[in-house]
DNA sequence: TATAAATTTCAATAATTACTGAAATTACAG
DNA sequence: CTGTAATTTCAGTAATTATTGAAATTTATA
């Protein structure tokens, strides 16, 4: 059962452009009550020593692991944090800061440059759409990040439902006046 | 800036998963108005013509592309839709078809199973949380689907302003109970 | 149906990415 | 400090993934 969830999330991660041993080493980590050292990870999942360090310094940098120390024992333990909508929490925080920042830079710089025919036009109406489709989404979930788990979960479950209750609220505030916020 | 923005998505592409040439070429469809046939697609990036096949059978099993005929031309002319939220729309469904639906499955069973011993509890405890958390998500992403472009739009951009109005729901609905959907 | 254009397939190879073991570095108890 | 345990780095190699060109197949037209 571990073993199943451990090779799972390898496989998934690969597909997320997460390497397979990262994957699997966070699943084992996430599955565990008590923090492993990387000795036991590496005998676990097969792979060499220097194979879950690198693995490891490359968590960290996405701030997913928490380190322990045992007493009397020099190893270092590592864990996953005990709620994972935190985990899920730091993984949209993160991905976001490495790729979608980035993309919308790029696309304000390409917004700004003047075009030079019809074909550059159009293309810049293409990424305008983008840049606003990419601001508001990730806008909106920075916005979501506050929200405590609870909130969040309550929130999530009421779906699309939201949308009558804004139909509601704008009603109450008065006319049938469509759209602005 | 066409050169920079189909780079830029190569390589965005590649980060999370998705080829560095189908990232390209699908960059290449979104900005230009006029719908392209592979052997320009192939000159334009400098990549062979049997690439440009297999790339455009993989962004056509997503359902990211549309076909056009010329009139008197027997060349396939492909295009992407007109329709950025349409884009991402698809997109999202298609991943949530291939990596979420099956990763909830994998949990889903995993958790039948009756733990053997105290590991496998809270193993079993975690892959909770974690069902929980991505069936929620899953879920509202699903209900969001059924949402217009407009009204989605009008939601993003209201983002966490949504609690509040949900709080003054919950007071109007009477009592100051917590909780509950 | 024949044929020529267009597209797809696929085995070979190129390019990239992942992994390892050995060496170097760091951390720490005595 | 010194010596040892633990961790990290890194060059070499293995494994995977991407790309190509040639051959096979499909498609449309006459």
């Amino acid at each position: 059962m571990l073993e199943a969830f451990v090779l799972h999330f390898g496989e998934m991660g690969s597909r997320w452009g997460i390497n397979r041993t990262v994957g699997q080493i966070y699943a084992l980590l996430v599955i565990n009550e008590q923090p492993l050292n990387a000795d036991t990870i590496a005998e676990t999942l097969g792979v060499s020593r220097s194979n879950v360090s690198m693995s490891l310094k490359e968590l960290n940098s996405w701030r997913l692991v928490q380190t322990h120390h045992q007493l009397g024992d020099r190893k270092e333990y590592y864990s996953a944090p005990d709620d994972v909508w935190d985990i899920a929490r730091t993984l949209i925080e993160e991905r976001r800061k490495r790729e979608i920042d980035p993309t919308l830079s790029v696309l304000r710089d390409l917004l700004l440059e003047s075009p030079h025919d019809e074909v550059e036009v159009y293309a810049q109406k293409r990424m305008h759409d983008m840049h606003e489709l990419i601001e508001l989404a990730t806008q909106w979930s920075t916005d979501m990040q506050r929200l405590s788990t609870g909130e969040l979960r309550k929130l999530l479950k009421l779906g699309a439902g939201v949308s009558k209750v804004l139909d509601v609220r704008e009603r109450l505030r008065g006319g049938a006046a469509k759209g602005g916020s």
